[in-house]
DNA sequence: GGTTAGGGTTTG
């Protein structure tokens, strides 16, 4: 006895029958024949109530219907379906359904009703019958998932050998997505980039007027399986698309974790070796997919950041027509307060006093444009991860009473990054864990620290808000310091009055505040220092390297120079009037050419804005040109090395320079870190740092001090700061924090610091200097 | 059956 259900795909069975039955059509239909291996097909054109006979055996009737009516006289028969079948029958077939039945006995009716006089039917045997239920492969049927017991082999084509114009079945780990929405016409669309063992990438574009049928991807890493994907060609790169008949399922990435599929199917193949697929693909992205590392809990979010969000919705306001105020925690404490939207009296949606008992933990994030509609539908109590949320530091303006950095939390418009809301199930395993963690948050004991914890916020006030301090706190109070110290904590502190009256050299503590500091331009204070020669020299501007490179783009390269067993050589011309010539050096590991992303290149009459494009494809780039004899650096008054976004200089008293046939000592390793570079080719690199003055005042004296710092006292480092306008924008709020201006000095936090002081004699007269050792900025403020 | 979007952050 079984129940089949037979996915049918553009009108075309998904399944066989078995080749031993044979169809036989109603009118051949005679009393007495064996119909063992026989079937008949038909369109279901009545079901009567599931009842029970005498003896409580489930009894059904259907009417089937021939569906080729050559016989009207004789078109319709009933189907008898007792116990077990009759009462998965009722549950399945529905009228208007394709169905066979193979396995029935045919009998006369035993009624007599005018209708139905000399008729036949066929009595379904609950052992021996079979039914096939025709489904279109997107017709829900049954609440529950049913698997079917005839399964159809799928084959899974590897994401590199995909053909244009093909529809396959493929498997994958969700390299990146966006959260589907509604696209500008008639379908809801989401993007999602998908990865296998073959490296290849695959992005798909998957549009349906059904919500419920785009995968169900929650992360990045998430495994899919999508069935009918069309693959076709856009901008010379292949892409997979939608097509009739698509399904998908997603599957949690985690290893380890039970392999279940999220689906809106109620019906699909998942066979061992389907399991096996899912269990090697987790294995696979885990080394080569890195997990969502934006997810972000609200205490680690930084001043300018764009990062995803797992929380719970306690309160939601329309601000105006074009943006939604939600009001979210995940019971962590953000390193700043939140800001406070405005919204309306009588426009906040959720539980009143929940939103106050929770005001400190929860944050205001405003929602624009495209997420507006999706944010009006949330429900208050739901579980979210809002996505490629962007934080950034509320400008503190004079009308403003605070002198507290605030931060703001926005969901921009677009979907770029795949900036978007989901709304998580309740099963899902981030909010399990969540919704235990919210639990655990004692928020009684949370709220008797508010105070204590507004001295984190409140760093500038920390003078007045000492009394506040508990013992059990006073850890946490001595702390109290925009800055920690990474070392030498034993020393006791010495007041700057006592310090300007001492010889050098010596070490202290001290614990000061930042009246002043110098140069106040962030640029200006990113210098290159020389480790061996200590001269400290101006990061080289823009407009002085492109000068140079002019220059070397005017000498002719060596042919001679191209093609040796180090590098091959690729000339390009330019096509603008000049002709340019530019030659590219791919370097080779072990006589093989590797991919961008691990090779070195030379290049040899590129210009700034080339170098830069290079840049961005390959692991580093080389500005050299011809001499007698091989490649030389081209000169360094140019960067020797281009590294992602760090410019890397040598120096030029220190450096005595080697020919590039010297890289050869590295090429087996591939070790082409700026340090083996530059030894391999005699130069001295030079460092970036911050060089700056801090004037310190603690109330009994004032002190300058100098700073200077590759990446340890700010945490930020020097050499990527130039071209990252993120760091910038941290290392200001930083400066904004010690210094905050508009201010009293009272209401500036304490900077706890090593200095140490030393001697410097110029041509008049000897002075004693000093400068700021083993403290860095508190992790609070980065 | 065609359209949508075609990954690579707003500027509130």
């Amino acid at each position: 006895m079984a129940v089949h259900l037979v996915k049918e795909v553009n009108g075309v069975p998904e399944v066989q029958l078995p080749s031993y039955l044979e169809e036989v059509d109603f009118r051949s239909l005679q009393l007495g024949c064996d119909y063992t291996n026989k079937f008949i097909q038909g369109t279901v054109s009545f079901i009567y109530p599931l009842t029970q006979l005498g003896d409580g055996t489930a009894f059904l009737k259907i009417i089937l219907q021939e569906k080729e009516k050559f016989h009207p006289e004789i078109n319709t028969i009933n189907i008898l379906f007792f116990g077990n079948l009759a009462e998965q029958c009722a549950k399945i077939v529905h009228q208007g359904d394709t169905i066979i039945v193979t396995g029935f006995v045919l009998e006369e009716t035993s009624y007599s009703s005018e209708r139905e006089k000399n008729c036949l039917q066929l009595k379904m045997s609950p052992n021996e019958s079979t039914v096939y239920v025709y489904v279109k492969c997107d017709t829900v049927i049954s609440e529950e998932p049913i698997c079917l017991s005839v399964t159809p082999k799928y084959t899974y084509t590897p994401l590199n050998q995909l053909k244009h114009g093909s529809v396959v079945n493929v498997y994958g780990a969700v390299k990146f997505f966006k959260p589907p929405y509604r696209s500008r016409g008639t379908d809801y669309c989401s993007v999602v980039s998908i990865m296998d063992q073959s490296n290849a990438k695959l992005t798909c574009m998957l549009f349906s007027v059904n919500l419920d049928t785009l995968p169900v991807i929650y992360k990045i890493g998430d495994i899919v399986r999508f069935h009918r994907l069309k693959i076709q060609q856009y901008k010379n790169e292949i892409q997979g698309v939608t097509t009739v008949g698509f399904s998908s399922l997603t599957f949690e990435g985690t290893l380890g974790t039970p392999v279940i599929p999220r689906t809106s199917s109620k019906i699909y193949t998942f066979t061992s070796d389907d399991q096996k697929t899912v269990e090697a693909l987790r294995v696979w992205a885990a080394h080569h997919i890195s997990s969502s590392g934006a997810l972000i809990k609200l205490s680690d979010v930084k001043a300018m950041q764009f990062f995803d969000l797992t929380c719970e919705l306690v309160g939601k306001a329309e601000v105006d027509g074009s943006s939604v105020l939600l009001k979210v925690w995940d019971g962590t404490k953000p390193p700043f307060p939140s800001w406070k939207v405005l919204f309306e009296d009588g426009s906040l949606e959720g539980d009143a006093d929940r939103i106050n008992q929770l005001q400190n933990l929860t944050v205001d994030i405003l929602v624009y444009d495209n997420h507006v509609a999706l944010a009006k539908s949330l429900q208050i109590g739901s579980f979210l991860r809002i996505y490629s949320l962007h934080t950034k530091i509320q400008p503190i303006t004079p009308k403003k009473q605070s002198n507290i950095a605030h931060l703001e939390f926005h969901l921009h418009g677009g979907t770029c990054y795949g900036r978007g809301i989901k709304v998580l199930p309740e099963n899902n395993c981030d909010v399990e864990e969540l919704k235990r963690f919210l639990d655990s948050v004692d928020l009684a004991e949370y709220q008797q620290l508010e105070n204590i914890c507004d001295l984190d916020y409140n760093i500038s006030s920390s003078f007045s808000s000492q009394d506040f301090v508990s013992p059990c706190d006073l850890e946490r109070c001595q702390q109290l310091s925009a800055t920690v110290l990474t070392d030498h904590q034993y020393l006791e502190t010495t007041p700057l009055s006592a310090i300007l009256k001492r010889d050098a050299p010596q070490q202290y503590r001290i614990r000061a505040k930042l009246r002043n500091y110098e140069p106040q331009k962030l640029y200006q204070s990113v210098k290159l220092h020389c480790p061996k020669c200590h001269s400290l020299q101006e990061v080289p501007h823009e407009s002085d390297l492109e000068l140079v490179l002019q220059e070397a783009a005017t000498e002719q390269p060596d042919p001679k120079l191209q093609n040796t067993s180090l590098y091959n050589s690729e000339v390009w011309t330019t096509q603008n009037q000049q002709e340019r010539k530019i030659v590219i050096h791919f370097i080779k590991n072990d006589g093989i050419l590797q991919v961008p992303e691990v090779t070195l290149i030379m290049i040899e009459g590129g210009l700034l804005s080339e170098i830069y494009q290079l840049s961005k494809k390959f692991k580093g780039v080389i500005p050299v040109k011809s001499s007698q004899e091989d490649l030389i650096v081209l000169d360094l008054a140019v960067p020797f090395l281009i590294q992602g976004k760090t410019w890397h200089y040598g120096c030029k008293q220190c450096s005595k320079l080697k020919t590039m046939q010297n890289l050869n000592s590295l090429v087996k390793e591939a070790s082409w870190t700026p340090v083996c570079i530059a030894e391999a080719l005699g130069i001295v690199p030079l460092q970036y740092v911050f060089v700056m003055t801090f004037t310190l005042d603690d109330g009994t004296g004032t002190l300058k001090v100098y700073l200077m710092d590759c990446e340890k006292f700010f945490q930020i480092p020097a050499s990527e700061i130039l071209n990252s306008d993120d760091l910038q924008k941290n290392m200001e709020m930083i400066m904004y924090m010690l210094c905050p201006p508009g201010k009293k000095i009272g209401e500036y936090p304490w900077l706890e610091c090593f200095i140490k002081s030393y001697n410097v004699r110029n041509e008049v007269e000897q002075e004693i200097c000093y400068r700021i050792f083993d403290t860095v900025i508190a992790e609070d403020l980065i």
